[in-house]
DNA sequence: ATGGCTGCAAAGTGTTTGCAGCGAT
DNA sequence: ATCGCTGCAAACACTTTGCAGCCAT
């Protein structure tokens, strides 16, 4: 599944490494999950998988809501992707960093994303989770709160 | 709405807020809601809204489901109780302690909970969130990793 | 006696699954 | 020609809501 002529951002490994799950797997490429993927990467901050069945269909294409779905689930499992969950009942999708982990930074009234890293915290997490007799995987760090966009303030509620 | 006699661990607080709050709301104090937060401060550990439903029905009272979720919702909006999701669709609750909070360290392979608090960690993140122009609000950290359990290892995942 | 509360079931979410036909290998 | 993939709709799991009757106040 070459890498969608036009693609600016470098993804190509993104691309490789699909390939190879693919192939490895004897799954199949098909034009939906090129689709699928190319609107991912382009899109990249945490979209959920309506918003981006809503991105690709908007474009003029016709692929399934369930084939979304289909699609985020075997890029989470060949590791490409992670899939995380806030608050409400939806899931986000985001491209997952082998190298850099970044955590994220939510307004609680606009919903704006913001990643971030701080390894002295990462740091702190690992003594942490040693101290409990426990041997550290992975982690999860949100932190929410009020942005300073001007056109933020209140739009999912209302300022205090 | 007293406090349930035999309820040992010092919840007092939880229920003067709670009479406060509804009172100052013009609720009104039932059944139902005294055995739903007798039965959700007895069991403490973080649960889902239809493990405490089948926890209340066993002990031989008969609250709908409806009524589980209505009473932790009220909870919520008095600020006794948070409501978070780890993963899946379902949602957890526990008392919200305003003071101390604390962070969760979750067992990827048996489930197992264990709370940990690390002041450190949270002035840390004070500070990332104000180089980012965030008023932190709150916060959810959790740690996921392998425990020592001897009984652990394997219930929901093979060990690698 | 009021007006909030409850139980029930029906309606809503977001997500998954079954199936017949399509398409990559 | 296989066998996986897709679209569609039905099924799901969790949560919310409408409504008629119940019960604190």
């Amino acid at each position: 599944m070459a890498q969608a002529t036009g693609t600016s951002t470098s993804f190509t490994w993104f691309w490789t490494e699909l390939d190879r799950y693919l192939a490895k797997s004897q799954l199949k490429q098909t034009r939906q999950r090129k689709v699928i993927v190319e609107h991912f990467l382009r899109a990249d901050s945490h979209l959920d998988a309506e918003e981006l069945h809503r991105l690709i269909n908007r474009d003029g294409h016709k692929i399934g809501l369930a084939t979304i779905y289909r699609t985020l689930s075997l890029l989470t499992e060949a590791g490409l992707v992670e899939q995380k969950s806030f608050q409400d009942g939806r899931s986000f999708y985001e491209v997952h960093q082998p190298d850099g982990h970044h955590d994220h930074l939510i307004c609680s009234d606009c919903g704006a994303v913001v990643e971030f890293e701080n390894s002295e915290i990462e740091r702190l997490q690992e003594k942490v989770a040693a101290q409990h007799g426990f041997r550290l995987k992975s982690h999860r760090l949100d932190l929410f709160g009020s942005c300073i966009k001007p056109n933020c303030a209140n739009r999912r509620s209302k300022p205090d």
